[in-house]
Parts: structure tokens; sequence; C-alpha cells
DNA sequence: CGGGCACTTGATAGTAATCAAGTCCGGTGG
DNA sequence: CCACCGGACTTGATTACTATCAAGTGCCCG
């Protein structure tokens, strides 16, 4: 059920808090405070780690694996809001007002996260005001994403939409390859769709067109390659 | 060109940091200390108070008045982001690094701002940690937003999108009237599509839908009363 | 009262959703 | 190693809806 405690190598070695942005300002000895005060859960593909409308009291934060945030709405669609991979947080809404999520997030592959209470994070934090500037950082980042959202679902066609998430996709998780950038890609066509607010398939008859032009190559249903990334760019706009 | 200084009673009274929620948690010394530091502005109905790609070096906090923050697409096309009014901060994301805006705002009306510089609100920062929470709950109620917009956008019928808006506007600037709610819109028809991601023709279509249903009724082209609020929010599921 | 601008309304065309078959891929079992 | 099975993906045909283009209409202000 995802409630078994995890007890990977960087864990035990108390050394999982140092990788986290939103420590990186303190010392080795603050750290090792921290690593205390932290609980580590592990989730397979497909479990919730949080549902929509739960109180929450803890910041989750990931050391490993990827998540996806999305609501349901009322006739069965989903919106998917946020990807969260290694280093993201989230649960940071509830840590300040006692507030219900307002999305459930869902391991997209074995997941570990560190948990930490909001009792323990608002000690934390008053502390080390340090924190709460690294948290705003990011939450000025997930701010920047989401203008993009707006901006790409509002004014832009569909083929510039299919477009922008795979150059997205391409900085995040994009490795170097001979012929281009070759992607992983976090989620399915359907994923991918609930993601840019489309169908399935459209985001496969656009995804078939950009392998025609030759911008893309499609490598089975989970890889991509992205064979010229300026007319990627060019179409994004 | 909006660089005249104003000298309207609250800033002479050295009170308008009083009013400014970040600042909340400040006793009265502290915030005659803020206003000296305090620059005011004023824009007339129209002007540009941030130009999307400039540098910037304040905070700007709303005193009167009201804005909107948009982007223009290569298309000439405008999406809407946010709309700012008394009391909201903009200008936030160019404190912490230095950024670019990645967005412009135009005053709606005419409006007064007081500008931090970006250096002052660091130190006042560093020393009074309540004032980066703020900002935080500030920066969260802002996503909470955006991931409401896009759930919209990307899931819901454009009857939904519009009942939607005027539900936030009810809820914003909505005034109790014996028939129901009336709200003095602060965008026209090509606003409110530039902020839900359609034609201006759409909104007005859609909106005399609503009329004819019954659920509102237009008083002039500013003017929306809101007769059945059950039925909106119905309408905007 | 008149002019201009925003808004409304109508007709048409284009595009994505939907409905409906196929096809491919990965995994499983023989 | 191969054949088979099921789920994900692709492709096609049709429908529905909104953008676009094009006239009107009405409101506000001088």
């Amino acid at each position: 059920m995802g409630k078994l405690l995890c007890a990977c190598d960087s864990c035990r070695n108390k050394l999982c808090a140092k990788q986290i942005s939103i420590f990186s300002s303190l010392d080795g000895q603050q750290l090792t405070k921290i690593a205390d005060l932290i609980i580590h859960k592990c989730y397979k593909k497909g479990e919730l780690l949080i549902l929509e409308g739960e109180t929450m009291n803890s910041l989750f934060i990931i050391n490993k694996g990827q998540t996806k945030a999305f609501r349901n709405t009322q006739d069965g669609r989903e919106q998917i809001l946020h990807l969260f991979s290694e280093g993201d947080f989230f649960g940071e809404r509830n840590l300040l007002r006692d507030q219900v999520s307002n999305y459930s997030v869902e391991a997209l592959e074995e997941t570990h996260v560190c948990l930490i209470h909001k009792h323990d994070f608002q000690l934390l934090v008053r502390e080390h005001p340090d924190i709460a500037l690294k948290v705003m950082e990011e939450l000025c980042r997930r701010l920047d994403r989401l203008e993009n959202t707006v901006e790409t679902m509002g004014t832009r066609t569909v083929e510039a939409r299919v477009s922008s998430v795979l150059l997205e996709f391409a900085d995040k998780y994009g490795k170097p390859h001979p012929k281009g950038i070759m992607i992983e890609l976090p989620l399915n066509r359907e994923g991918i769709a609930n993601y840019i607010g489309l169908t399935r398939e459209t985001v496969s008859r656009k995804m078939s067109l950009l392998q025609d032009e030759g911008v893309i190559e499609m490598n089975g249903n989970k890889k991509v390659l992205i064979v010229d990334r300026t007319a990627l760019e060019r179409l994004a706009e």
C-alpha cells in the first residue's frame, strides 16, 4: 500500500536532504538534523500519493521516480496540471494554511519520496528563512510554466501545442543522440492529451504528421527522437 | 507618462503600507520605515506599467485601480494571464533572480501603485521572514487560480468557461443587488475572450444565450446582473 | 443629434471530437 | 523460439462546434 519505509542507500546515509534544492543553503550538521525529521515512503506505479480533497499534513519531496498531479472532471475527463520528478516537491499549499489538496498525485513509475511534517517544516522555515526564498523561487518557476500553459492552450493551434509539449519533454527528459534528442516519454498518448487538453486521437494524428514531416521519429510507443528541433520550435510558436 | 508621483491622502499619511497584506505582520513603526522606502506612481487607463521582456527592479503593489497582465502572441492575439486589483502585487519574479518580465501589465483604469526597490525588498524579507511567508501564500493562491484556469481551458465546454469567468468576477467584483449580484465588468468582450481563450463573437453569443435562459441580465455593455447563481454554477461544471 | 466604436447576429468554412475499425507492440505461455 | 493475446495506438468517416468573415445594431459621448 505504499506505506512501507524505504531503506535506500541515500536515505540510510542521511544524505537525501542534501539533494533537495530547497535545503541547499544548509550545512552538513543542519542537514543531518533534517534527515532525522524525514520519513521515507515508496509508491508503485499507479499508486496514489495524494487524493484530491484529502487533508494533508506533510510536504512531499521526490527522491526518485516521477508523478503526475491531476484533477478529474465530472464527465470523467482528466486534466494533468503538473509533472513532478526527482528533486521536486508538492503539498506546499497545505503547509501554510489548513487546506485540502486541490489535486490528486499518482506515481508514473516506482517513486520514493521524503515526507516532512507540516509542523517540522514551519519550524525549519522560521529558523532558516533562506528555505522560504528557495520555495518562493520554485513556486515562481511553477507559475511561469502554468502561464506558458495557459498561453499555449488559449492562443496556439493544436499542432503548436503538441510541438510545445515535445519541446518541454526534450528539455526535461531528453538525452543526446547521434541523430538529435531522444525522449523517453513520461506519459502515454492519453496522458499527453490530458496534459494539453486534447483527445488521444488528435495527439496521435499530430505526432504522425510531425513524423511524416521528418521533424520527429517515433520509436515504439514510449520513445520519440527529435530530429529537427528548430522546426519543432518554429511550429510551437 | 505615468511617471508623476502621486500625493493621495493614504500615501501622505504613510498608511498605504498598512493596507498591503504582505506587510500585515508588521507594527506601526516598521510600517513607517517601509513607507519611506516606497515610491508612488500613477498610471492612466491604457498605460503600460511593465512591458514584456523588460528588466525590472521593483515590486509593484496596487494601491488603487486595476491592471491586466498579458502576453502578445506572434499572430497578434493576446492572452490575459492575471487581473490585479487593490492590494495585489506583481513583479515578484524579478526580486529573487535577475529576470526579465514574462508579461506586460496595463492599467485598466486610473491606477496608483507603490513601488519597492528590489534591494529594499530583499533586506526587508531577511529582517521579517513573515513577509516571505505572506508572499508564498499569495503565490499559492495565484497557482490555485491558474490551475483552475488550465483545467477549465483544457476540459470544459465553452459555455462552462464563460460561466466560470462570470462567477470569478462575481466573487471578486460583485455587489449585492435586489435581484442577485451586480458585476461591473473589468474587461470588455474582447478582454473576456482573451482571458479565457475564445473570440469576442463567441463570448458575445454565449452571454446572449445565458441572458435568454434567464441566468444573467446584461445592463449596457459593462454591467452584468447574475440572476441565478446556482444555474451558473451548474453550467460552469 | 450625430458619429464612432463596441457589441450582436448571421452565414460559412475549417478543425477537432467522436464513433468505429483496424494495426502494432510487448508480454505470456506453449 | 514462436504463436497468441490484449492493450495501446493509429487511421478513417462523420458530426458538432467554434473561428472567421461580414453585416447590422445599439450605446455612449461629444
